[in-house]
DNA sequence: CTGAAAGCGCTAACAT
DNA sequence: ATGTTAGCGCTTTCAG
């Protein structure tokens, strides 16, 4: 591997000066810069990012932590994470936190201090109390997306909001009888974002002087399984049907579709339905749904957390949490309901 | 941050003792180690990622390189990946290779030149001359997964074999006309994946004494909606109706069943689908596949890469290339033809 | 604007 | 089995 010094020689300067001129910290006149970039590519020199590390104590790497890698909203996100920092130069490293205890601890214990990282940058993650405190105690800027963490920068939208908006969207089209897939309300209470998107639409529903129905509320683990069989319940029952079905995200909301379809329900004329996240399949299945982003989640995550990182101030850039947007995006899965 | 220097101390041994004792290379003896261990865990000491690889050579990092993070085969296979790397006590840093030239070469020009990783996990990655070049100049063993690529060390199932496989499936249920969805014999040449795939079809129909019927292909993308599509078009087209049809992805055949239930076919009772890959959706929609066990693929490609790296003989272990699992799993897609 | 030189925190000979 | 010590390749004062 060529080092430092080739190029020094090559260019008739310093290491000081090639370091100098290759990194654009300290001031180099414009024909030595030249000389040296020009000797750099010509020996294919590239900074070596141990040596530069230790020595500077900058990675110019973020780590990056994931519940699932497998999951369509949370490779979305790290697609848009990946990109922007890419375009900075920063090199990506990948924490995959399974529901192994052992192996999370693993992950705080010991891979996130190994001084590899400058940030950190964790997708929906819920952690727990001792968690929390190990990630803080690294001394590094941490993001979150989505899932509030008072203890963390997050960057979030308002699930609540995005839930009401979703509901009032059924309700103005005349639906009163709306069937809830997603949180289960007795079990997942410490599940920020089924929570709050629960909520957002018990709100809704109040406000429009209805009562949340509980035979109407089906919980549903978030896959378009999930929400096939969720639908299926909800739909075969015996009892008040549902004009309309909430799903709090839009892989349940497409396998309540499948569900609607095979019982011989069409969609939307019988049966309207809508879900959240903007999902790549939305447009195939002419979902109705309220859309947020995740690709831009992840770019304005990572774009936040390296500014943080190139900020010499001592104050870090204040993030206010929670404004990422969101938009309703009206196909075809819902219609008016005219009872 | 607690260095080494101060876990010497505490030991009461030399830094070159504490060194050996925690990274497990050289002699120490059980008592000194234990010390050793106790007062690192105790002052909650790491090593340091670029102190040690500036001084060792070596990284503790290998470099994954995707084409895409969102789709499932993909992020299936960097998930397997992930875990066997983690289980290794190895990081991993995640390279996306967009289909962005410029964004590309940055990629083997800068980022992989950093010597931030011992080896290189390339998955599914169709590489240019110019491209390959610069990987085998990194020095670095270099691991693929999928299609075989003549100049890299590459994991793979026999794709054709697979292929001949699932349409064999279809030819023992008595199918005679069956229609191929996937590469576009005219442009793909240059995919090995799809090319391959639609080799093991026709090689099994010519076995079988059939021959190819031009109208009965349709190219389509690998997605979901490529393979409605494409289904919707061999359907709909007046002339020979195909009784089955092999898709090259279980995402396309999928399509393909929602296409056939929209035209009112009943799967499998007018028309047999089979796939390609063990989709997670498979299961669900009852798809006859061959399934590649994607996840284990992952895994094998970063146990193999491991051994390799940590394998001091100079010869490394030679992977037989191609000899990856693959098996038939019968569902409720197919079925006989009784014509 | 540029150079000399002192580390950054660890590992690996080489001694003992 | 353990200690001593010379780097690993860069960045960053400090001088000039």
């Amino acid at each position: 591997m060529v080092s430092i010094d080739e190029v020094a020689r090559h260019a008739g300067v310093s290491t000081a000066t090639v370091s100098r001129a290759l990194s654009g910290r300290g001031n180099v006149s414009a024909p030595t810069r030249a000389r040296v970039e020009a000797a750099a590519s010509h020996l294919g020199y590239v900074v070596s990012a141990s040596a530069s590390s230790l020595a500077s104590g900058r990675m110019r790497n973020v780590g990056v932590l994931v519940p699932f890698l497998d999951r369509w909203f949370f490779s979305t996100v790290l697609s848009g994470i990946a990109s922007a920092l890419m375009r900075r130069g920063y090199d990506i490293t990948l924490y995959n936190l399974t529901s192994d205890r052992a192996e999370r601890r693993q992950v705080f214990e010991t891979f996130l201090r190994r001084q590899r990282v400058d940030g950190i940058v964790a997708i929906s993650i819920e952690l727990d109390d001792a968690e929390t405190t190990l990630l803080r105690g690294l001394g590094l800027p941490v993001i979150a997306i989505g899932g509030p963490n008072p203890h963390l920068t997050t960057l979030t939208v308002d699930d609540s909001a995005v839930a009401r908006l979703a509901t009032e969207h059924l309700l103005s089209l005349g639906h009163r009888d709306i069937a809830h897939i997603g949180a289960n309300p007795e079990f997942d209470i410490d599940f920020h974002v089924p929570t709050q998107r629960r909520l957002g639409f018990e709100h809704a529903l109040r406000d429009a002087g209805l009562a949340p129905q509980a035979s109407l509320y089906e919980p549903a683990d978030f896959t378009i399984e999930g929400g096939f069989r969720a639908a299926k319940q909800l739909l075969g029952t015996p009892g008040v049907r549902p004009t309309a079905i909430f799903a709090a995200s839009d892989e349940m909301a497409i396998g309540a579709i499948l569900a609607a379809r095979e019982l011989g329900y069409r969609v939307p004329d019988d049966l309207s339905i809508v879900g959240i996240d903007g999902h790549e399949l939305g447009e195939f299945f002419r979902l109705t749904t309220v859309d947020q982003f995740p690709l831009g989640q992840g770019e304005r995550a990572a774009e936040a957390l390296v500014s943080d990182l190139e900020t010499t101030d001592a104050t870090p850039v204040p993030h206010e949490p929670g404004q990422l947007p969101y938009e309703l995006i009206v196909r075809g899965s819902t219609a008016r309901h005219l009872g």
